[in-house]
DNA sequence: TTATATAAGACAAAAAGTGTCTTAATTGTC
DNA sequence: GACAATTAAGACACTTTTTGTCTTATATAA
């Protein structure tokens, strides 16, 4: 497992694309791209793994570009990521195949799996609903902090 | 994070060191590569970045060889792989960092942030001394049923 | 029909990981 | 002291993965 660039970008496009209409309104990969700082030949890439997945509806043409199917709050974080990185392992086989009877039963292959199965439950449990939730919430949170909000003005 | 090859390496001659004798004896890198399929030369690369995390001794010349300086109670899964591919972090900044004023106020980063924690956590509570404990009682599993030690004859 | 978009895949470049080889240094034994 | 056994250290090559770009084709709205 490893959180790949690829990985990162497919949900800053998501996050895009919730905050901006969501299931709703279609959004151009152009404004994606610079919404989420991803080279543009680069989304295209991701943008065809996430619609393959069912994520996101991809809009050919004159006004085309991409269309959130899945609401945000019926979408994971771990849905996005592994529509990109592929189903989330952490280890292949750690102790040689040979000096165990089988890998179900070899203890350090265990303490992976559960480790596995942990960080896939935490990622399930994130709604891209909730994210952009407390992502507002944030913002608003450094409005009204006057001394920061001097420092590092907000960006609307 | 990913756990590379080197890491799992690290793990196998850790749990070799732990099985021969423990911090009493020292074992020659030739037995140790030998016993967890490692590559010689690989494994005195590995070995090195271990004795200088200060889990493993490396005693040069004739009669030399590898030996365990932390005792196997104390010594946990997550102390031994972080000295090899480094403290794990899943993600540097899935957000892009101008569209969020701080890191730490970024909804997505806190979930990493959150799984990462769960993840070192469970890799520290599991010490060698347990894994080798639960090693020695699934072989001893495997030798009470007939038609799997039949077919895959115990090793040892 | 034309302008505006994305599709799809080949390809290049960079980064990370894996493994080998050579020369040097260290230690025990005869 | 000489020699054999053993690891140190780092250069180097190879492979795989990841990242990014470019080109040609296709689809849609006006």
């Amino acid at each position: 497992m490893r959180l790949t660039r690829a990985g990162e970008y497919a949900v800053r496009c998501v996050m895009c694309l919730a905050r901006n209409g969501g299931t709703e309104s279609v959004v151009s990969r152009q404004l994606v791209s610079e919404c989420g700082d991803i080279p543009p030949h680069f989304l295209a890439k991701i943008a065809q793994q996430l619609s393959r997945a069912g994520i996101i509806e991809i809009l050919q043409g004159a006004r085309g570009g991409y269309r959130l199917v899945i609401p945000p709050e019926k979408l994971s974080l771990l849905c996005v990521i592994e529509a990109i990185i592929g189903e989330i392992f952490l280890n292949d086989c750690v102790i040689r195949p040979e000096s165990c009877h089988a890998s179900s039963s070899c203890a350090v292959n265990n303490v992976w799996l559960q480790a596995r199965n942990q960080l896939r439950e935490t990622l399930e449990r994130v709604t891209f609903a909730k994210l952009l939730q407390e992502e507002s919430c944030c913002i608003l949170q450094t409005d009204i902090i006057p001394a920061q909000a001097q420092k590092t003005p907000n960006v609307i």
